[in-house]
DNA sequence: TTAACACATATTGTTAACAATTTAAATGCA
DNA sequence: TGCATTTAAATTGTTAACAATATGTGTTAA
């Protein structure tokens, strides 16, 4: 694991964004970020250009880089490239799934209903967000894995935008139902599970209103944060 | 139009990538490309993480920057990543293309038949890419677009590493085809043609034989290159 | 009070110099 | 000659200083 100040950068300010602790429109200083990982702004620069190309972040010549506002438009896009990607990673899953894997996939469901008892909405978009990962492992191709990494982070951006004021926000059975149709090998049904899964997400966005902004990035990067 | 200097060199490197001038393994010297672009070193290294983000090159620290040479399996997964992909593309032309869209197809297909005529290689897997980048534009998702982009780009390098000795590159009617099936709103044929033609291209590399190197920056990157 | 202007501060952009590491060449030895 | 070691060159990594731009504040005038 190549540990560098900027894939360290890299991998922070991505968790943040997929727990929803860095909002859309975010301002990322390079002197905030620099001293926040202790390191220099060079480091920080190529960060910010790696993120850039993820398309999580903006980068706006001599005004620096902010977390990325999708627009209803882009949204929808990446609602349709997630459709388009999970329907293979899915079949796959249906083909490859050893006994193993669904071993794992059986705990993340347990893993998932308990964090539902804690009312803890950061921890259950993760936990949320790391089912679908959890499927893009088992489909065992990596070019696939990694945009659907780029996507769901989207996704987490694009809830925190505009809402979901639903709590449903992975609903809760749908994933079971999901893991129960891969379990029976039946590939049409977990095609159409995650398909329609995938549509309820997008129909609950509420887009029109866009929610408010966020505070300080040093509460948002606290010590004891992902992986340190 | 951003044409900042990183901008500058990503969009000549993909160019040249994806005319095979490039060739996988080829080092991406940071003083070779400062000169050749006239920058300093900063952009250089920007451009060059951007393109790592990409996927098309390789940073090893301490080494350099290094065109990526795809495995077999990164080749299959990119190959099963663009039939995931294409398959929505074509569904979204077939429903959204108009008369100008059409038009456009139809020219492209005639462009073609002349390059081939020309018996340019690198003309021909240029122009075999412009059509399947236009259908994506025609589709209008952008985050397919782009991830198609970057995929198209894999697979000029792996075609360029791996052989396809046959010269039937992108073959021919093929093409013509998919728009028929497109103009006659037959999305089932649209998306078989479209699925097969993928396959094709992946079956006629001849993975096992390595193609051998290439020759220095300067004559890759010669001056009047594309949109200078 | 509001608006426009000027100034001060902070942030990003650029460049150069130096350190650390790797690569290539040269030397010496069996 | 063949091979290991040493030396030199080239390349990447790191840092700091300075320039250019943008942002924020305070003042003045209508």
């Amino acid at each position: 694991m190549p540990e560098t100040p900027e894939s360290l950068i890299v991998e922070h300010v991505l968790d943040a964004i997929s727990d929803q602790r860095l909002r859309a429109g975010t301002k990322l200083g390079e002197q905030a970020l620099s001293d926040l990982f202790s390191c220099n702004r060079a480091h920080v620069r190529r960060a910010l250009a790696t993120l850039a190309a993820y398309q999580v972040v903006d980068l706006i010549p001599n005004r620096g880089a902010f977390v990325s506002t999708p627009s209803e438009e882009e949204a929808r896009d990446v609602f349709q490239a997630r459709r388009a990607i999970e329907a293979t990673i899915i079949r796959n899953v249906v083909r490859r799934a050893d006994s193993a894997d669904l071993a794992a996939l059986r705990a993340h469901l347990k893993e998932e209903d308990a964090v539902r008892k804690e009312n803890d909405r950061p921890k259950a978009i993760r936990a949320s967000r790391a089912f679908h990962m959890l499927l893009a492992r088992i489909a065992r191709n990596g070019v696939l894995e990694k945009y659907l990494s780029e996507l769901t982070m989207r996704t987490s951006l694009i809830i925190g935008l505009y809402g979901s004021s639903n709590a449903s926000l992975c609903a809760d059975d749908e994933h079971r139902k999901i893991v129960d149709s891969v379990a029976d090998r039946d590939e049409a049904l977990a095609q159409n599970m995650v398909d329609s899964h995938l549509r309820h997400i997008e129909a609950e966005i509420e887009f029109g209103q866009e929610r408010p902004r966020v505070g300080p990035l040093s509460v948002i990067f606290r010590p004891g944060g992902p992986q340190d």
